[in-house]
DNA sequence: AATCCGATTGACAACGATACCAATTGAATG
DNA sequence: CATTCAATTGGTATCGTTGTCAATCGGATT
């Protein structure tokens, strides 16, 4: 314990906007303005202000100015996890932009757990945020009415498929899963495999499958088999699995996998296993990360935009004030690598 | 714009413990210890004031307790930048142990840059955080007594070779360094080169990279040469480089990198151009990313507790109050793979 | 020089919750 | 049944900032 130098109680009581008017001889509500960089206030005042605000090295506190006002520069973030890449791509797209303007990130986790989203959304809103991102348009059924007691936007990520509460930006699950299957039927492949893992969270990959599945179904090329297995995607878990569905199918030419980290370990089986890709194997993943794209063989994907997600969704909730609420269609691309 | 049901001004006005207690018939502050757990509340008391609650769905307003209290849940956490992976795993630790007290980080980030730090923990700060975890042991000379100010603990992550404000958490760069280079010798290699990126960001792969150098001196088998890329580390950038680096220094049989990410670019590398690893050459990276353990070859590399860092920095935020400030060292380890 | 008007500055009362201290209750005691 | 003391409950002021409205200032106008 270093901080022998305050007795209990003798706070060294922070410097406030009093201390800074008095020493300029002004009013608190002036240094106030100045502050803030309110409209009409005299070069002489200002500069007498900011010389005590400096010498004080004063901070205005937010967290009054929050309540009077009834709102902060603090935006609710809700994510499912931060173990997971594409979060990470995402909030770092929403600080990007939040922080030109001076705005901050509280961050809540769901851990893919409804209830203890509702736990952690209530938790953010009782900061007054100026707004909220959120993931995904599924949530429990108080989470709606709770935001609008706020009255504050709100834009949902990742899918647009379904009834957003405010704002959303993403893309179309259903759709990349539709551009993957033909993708795959165009190269030639017929008997066509799917590898997800750890109970297909987040949700949206199970959109995916189905849709990859009704495709397939539609081209007349029923998918082979799947398998869901139960431990996270991690490239690890794709290598093994890769090997034991090919072990139990091995009429299986081609695999579309749930992420690229499970991809990346069908890949690496195929290199230890000498499989022929893309000849005897075709491979393919989801979501088109950077690592993908430096292998011997590319890995063929699906690109998303996830760092721009998050930038849009930033944006998206400073405009709706003036732009009110809309859904943004950020489109992803078939990333053609050399796997499928 | 779908929200026709406020007229301006007309404010859905948030419900306050005021309208808890006029519902519930008792005072105001009645609720306040209810919604506290405080301790010495009747029964007859603590149902009342729930059931009111409940029916309102009331949430208390954090910004007016805070205000009051001089302290609020809030961790201000500032990160150089959400873009490497290790700082997102340092995050999800840091929230996987708040989130079990009921703490929120607001986020900031940094850019790597001094300035844009300084403003960025002022604004945090003037949120009233119980506490601040920030990057390094190296930050401009206002930050301590700002910090100061609000008496609040401090945790530095990443680095404990300096002098902390607080506490800190993380490992020895330098010792990781010479574990590495100890490591490469007793391999057999002799001709040792070295490869990082984007001007040495963050300054831990600086320290690494003397110390490497410095280590490779004593045992008498100096470094070959070295090379800083302009860009962000990626595969991509690992595999031109390595490709360059051995061009020009042909006798180069090993390359120590400062992260997985140059060293897994390296390897892809040396197996599309058909280079013998470990025989002919030798790679390590610095991380022990869980990727770099499913390739073919898993990748040799310095295991840092990223994610472990995180949560160990919570923790030492939250025992502050009672054990003071501690210098924690988690220690790093040489993950054997099959390239070094 | 008196008047007027916009530009500045200031006084005061909130925002919602909580610490502090006072008031009330009720059970236990003689 | 009066008294006492602990357990509950309530009243009031306050955290630091800002919206509202009133007061003041200073130059331009006649």
């Amino acid at each position: 314990m270093n901080d022998e130098h305050s007795f209990k109680g003798e706070k060294p009581n922070r410097t406030t906007l009093r201390h800074v008017a008095n020493l300029a001889g002004v009013s608190e509500i002036s240094v106030s303005r100045v502050m803030r960089n309110a409209p009409n206030i005299s070069d002489k005042l200002r500069r007498k202000v900011m010389e005590a605000a400096n010498t004080l090295s004063y901070t205005p506190n937010r967290v009054a100015g929050a309540l009077k006002n009834q709102s902060s520069n603090l935006v609710a973030v809700v994510l499912p996890s931060m173990s997971n890449d594409v979060f990470a791509a995402v909030l770092d797209g929403i600080e990007s932009e939040l922080n030109e303007h001076g705005l901050h990130s509280v961050l809540g986790l769901s851990q893919y757990d409804h209830d203890r989203e509702l736990q952690v959304i209530r938790e953010l809103l009782s900061w007054s945020p100026m707004g909220i991102i959120m993931t995904g348009l599924h949530h429990s059924a108080p989470i709606p009415e709770m935001i609008a007691q706020l009255d504050i936007p709100v834009v949902q990520i990742m899918d647009i498929e379904g009834t957003p509460i405010g704002s959303a930006v993403g893309i179309s699950h259903s759709k990349a899963a539709i551009a993957a299957a033909d993708h795959l039927y165009g190269k030639g492949y017929r008997k066509i495999g799917y590898i997800g893992a750890w109970n297909e969270r987040p949700e949206r990959s199970r959109a995916r499958r189905l849709a990859f599945e009704a495709r397939l179904a539609k081209l007349g090329v029923p998918l082979v088999a799947s398998v869901i297995v139960d431990e996270r995607s991690s490239a690890v878990a794709g290598a093994r699995t890769t090997a034991d569905l090919l072990a139990e199918h091995p009429q299986i030419d081609c695999i579309f996998y749930a992420n690229d980290d499970l991809a990346m370990g069908g890949l690496f089986y195929a290199m230890s296993a000498n499989i022929d890709v893309p000849g005897d194997l075709g491979l393919m993943g989801f979501n088109g990360i950077e690592i993908g794209k430096a292998t011997p063989l590319p890995l063929s994907s699906i690109q998303t935009p996830r760092f721009e997600m998050g930038q849009e969704a930033a944006k998206l909730l400073l405009a709706a004030r003036t732009d009110g609420h809309r859904v943004v269609d950020l489109s992803f691309q078939v990333f053609e690598g050399k796997t499928a």
